[in-house]
DNA sequence: CGGCAGTTTGATGTTACTCAATTTAAGTGG
DNA sequence: CCACTTAAATTGAGTAACATCAAACTGCCG
């Protein structure tokens, strides 16, 4: 447990995850954390979670990017979800031990542990924190689905610019977005594994944008000069 | 509500989401059935919940196949998952109204309406019942994702063959098997629609498996004649 | 016996993958 | 600040996987 870390970034303190399980709805000082919680960081690449890999702690994304992930033994890998500041590094982790899937930091990160038996322990006691619970499953399984959706029936094109899209959301929920800029730490890489094609026709599509005056990403930046032709594409509807 | 019918093939009378929700762990009859539950029954090919339609019910499948999906603009459809007699139609659609998927019946099929607001009050005051929620939707999150990783990184023998897997699990849970046969009322319209491809090239796939000695899929049913190299193929680790 | 839905087969087209080389960008130490 | 190193992105050529279109075939039911 590090003093001096208040989870001040973190978008859950108030009505989310944390505030609900804490009860800290007013914004108290994270500095007042009870033992069965504590932080630690993470660099870049970092395995933060291990399939199959017992642990005790749920843990919950305070700072930076990470992705979860499930792999294969011929080394393919498929990302389930990118994880942003306030994201519950993995829903169904709470309920079993050990999880299925993996999490990787992306860039550097910082991590709030909670111990499992507590988090558990509060489900029943207090109904706020068990109805945040209910609403963090559903927003997985309408991602996910989602994702099944995109994966089963769409191409390549259309699978990319809703990846943008969806991540576009997200950002734009916990940051004020100017000029359609949007950080987004990603290698090419990440967005294959997360839409299931190689990086080299990754870089086709995304080239094949470029040209067409649709998005610029460079330095990890994403900036899209024509939304309403961005959304048509990678609209689901 | 109709009398004479009682839930008997329901696998989830006893200790699952029937048994926890009416109460009834010991197998009491079904025909003390509260105010709150009816029954109706579907022909094949009948949408029994429309996505984007709101509707007050709870759908739980008592005897039949049917299943989940979400269609596109184009008229392209994912299957999400099958249903089986004792699933839940839609686990989210407990939660969430209208639902954003849709479901259909594959055979002719019969289904137990239990009233929405009802069901939401007992996961607050039944310890029990909200236990058994959380492990519908664990079970749930599971499978979906677990049908990301197929979709996204898996060809088309690949996808084939861990869809039969799963369902011949599925089955095994609640039938006893002989010979390696499964009933498998499936067109190969909705294994297409189920992995993401074309109905043609499904047909190939399963010719293939059939040339050479793995499968015989006909008339509604799956004999398995070499369960070895089918694990091989579609098991995912 | 005919009609229809579903499946199979063939020929051809398209999308995305593979392999390999090249360019660009990002660090790193002097 | 610049040469050097290394990772990431781009580009090209050839190939494999799957889609598309259309025709033929099968089994089932009236």
């Amino acid at each position: 447990m590090q003093a001096g870390w208040p989870c001040v970034t973190c978008p859950n303190r108030k009505a989310g995850f944390c505030g609900a399980l804490l009860g800290t709805d007013d914004g108290a000082e994270c500095a007042l954390q009870p033992s069965w919680q504590h932080y630690r960081g993470a660099r870049a690449g970092e395995q933060v979670l291990v399939s199959n890999r017992e642990t005790d702690n749920v843990l919950m994304l305070c700072s930076g990017w990470a992705f979860r992930f499930m792999q294969a033994t011929n080394g393919r890998r498929q990302i389930i979800n990118f994880l942003l500041p306030g994201d519950l590094v993995s829903v169904a982790a709470m309920f079993e031990n050990p999880p299925r899937a993996s999490a990787q930091a992306i860039t550097e990160i910082r991590l709030s542990l909670f111990q499992r038996s507590e988090v558990l322990s509060r489900l029943s006691s207090n109904p706020f924190f068990s109805e945040v619970v209910s609403d963090l499953w559903l927003k997985q399984v309408t991602t996910v689905e989602e994702l099944v959706f995109v994966l089963g029936q769409r191409s390549a094109e259309e699978r990319i610019a809703h990846l943008f899209l969806h991540l576009m959301r997200r950002i734009a929920a916990r940051n004020v977005i100017r000029d359609h800029r949007y950080r987004l730490p990603l290698r090419q890489q990440h967005i294959a594994d997360a839409v299931g094609l190689t990086p080299v026709h990754v870089s086709r599509v995304i080239g094949a944008f470029r040209d067409r005056g649709l998005i610029e990403l460079s330095g990890g930046v994403l900036q899209v000069l024509d939304p309403a032709e961005l959304e048509r594409i990678g609209s689901l509807s």
